[in-house]
DNA sequence: TCCTTTCCGTCGTCCAGGCGACAGTTTTTT
DNA sequence: AAAAAACTGTCGCCTGGACGACGGAAAGGA
């Protein structure tokens, strides 16, 4: 779902779009701050333009990450989502209607919709898939392969270490399962030689494929 | 997310597209034939030019409605996902190489997508919804009030009759539980004077607020 | 009209996994 | 370094709901 190689950032930028520049608001947001949140605020539409920002679906006690807006990423704040600031962010702001009628026909800004909405949506059909087909064992691997695939350390013996600055309690809600399911499932992972744990927060993988296989990844993302 | 007015189809009409329009297959199915199913087929993209189909994502058992493609409507066949033809349908095929190369500047094209692919999104999230925070209960009453709101006529005492031609076992797929499970479900409901059932796939609903209530239905969309 | 097929309701069984409880451990605060 | 707070592992209980089985009801053929 890629299309698009310049960035929306720099191609606002150009001289034909000052005007059009000049109706965006700026507006910061602090690490852990929430540019938008379900039910608050009116339906602005934002563009990043530094930082980076998760975007997750949250309900009562669980919450289903769906992407991770970065520069360039334009996005709407009545989409029923939580978009939280990763880092300090600058948005470039403006309202619905001003949306329209001066940004809808840019075909810059219509390639970076599709970009994210693709994105977010591909996450989503993953969620749905886990959720209906997969039991919680299976998500959590997934969660695990999926980290170490993306941001995993390979050692020279072939296994690969992670870092996941989550309490249990967190990886939990974001697989949509508790605290003590997923304590005792790592237990089970450890038990049975496919993850050691050799302090909180980190973890090795000796053989990604073997811990993948159990709960049947095919590999598709998570 | 709906940003267009024009149809996209008979903006490619105009003349300017003449060149593009060439490029583009046109290929007819039949109702209940699938355009695309995954990982079947390679790659394209098509635009619906009459005709509509049901985007599903589906996996062994179970399968989720996404929405409705209707004329104008563009979609990829490498999301994942099943789309069939409600009725005769004929769609504008190209691969995504001259799609590329050709469209995708196009802001109507863009636009159209946008439009889609929020659609489905939206739809996902009410899926995601379902499934993590509803029990299966919810979930059908859910579906009941959707179809009673969408296509129920009502009546002059005030209830409204709803026609699902569908098998209980279908329903069940549809809300991703078991034929068992509705059956008995509906069976409840029927006892607790929400519903009537005075034939096959004809539900009548006396108070449909009263409905929406067992089940908390917010009214969200699902 | 009888026969076959598909559909539907209901019961019993079983299990994944949520949840409370509690003890042990690590981290933070003062 | 002591106390408080937060995190973790494990056990046991309990429930929602999947699934098989089976008999009855509709619908469709021939």
């Amino acid at each position: 779902m890629k299309f698009l190689e310049e960035n929306l950032i720099d191609h606002l930028q150009r001289p034909e779009f000052r005007e059009l520049h000049s109706s965006l608001r700026l507006q910061s947001f602090f690490k852990g701050s929430y540019i938008c949140q379900p039910g608050l605020g009116d339906n602005q539409i934002f563009i990043i333009a530094s930082g980076r920002a998760r975007v997750y679906l949250g309900y009562e006690e669980k919450e289903f990450n769906l992407g991770i807006l970065t520069k360039g990423d334009i996005y709407s704040s009545h989409t029923g989502t939580f978009v939280q600031a990763l880092e300090t962010t600058k948005t470039l702001m403006t309202d619905v209607a001003t949306f329209r009628r001066k940004m809808v026909g840019d075909p810059e800004v219509t390639k970076a919709m599709v970009r994210v909405l693709g994105n977010i949506l591909k996450t989503s059909f993953a969620i749905i898939d886990g959720l209906a087909f997969r039991d919680v064992n299976s998500r959590l691997v997934a969660l695990l392969s999926n980290e170490a695939r993306r941001h995993g350390a390979e050692l020279k013996d072939g296994s690969i270490t992670i870092t996941i600055d989550l309490s249990i309690e967190q990886i939990g809600r974001l697989i949509g399962s508790t605290r003590q399911t997923v304590s005792t499932l790592l237990s089970d992972l450890v038990k049975a030689g496919l993850l050691l744990r050799p302090e909180r927060g980190t973890f090795i993988i000796p053989d990604l494929s073997a811990l993948e296989s159990v709960g049947g990844i095919d590999h598709a993302d998570y």
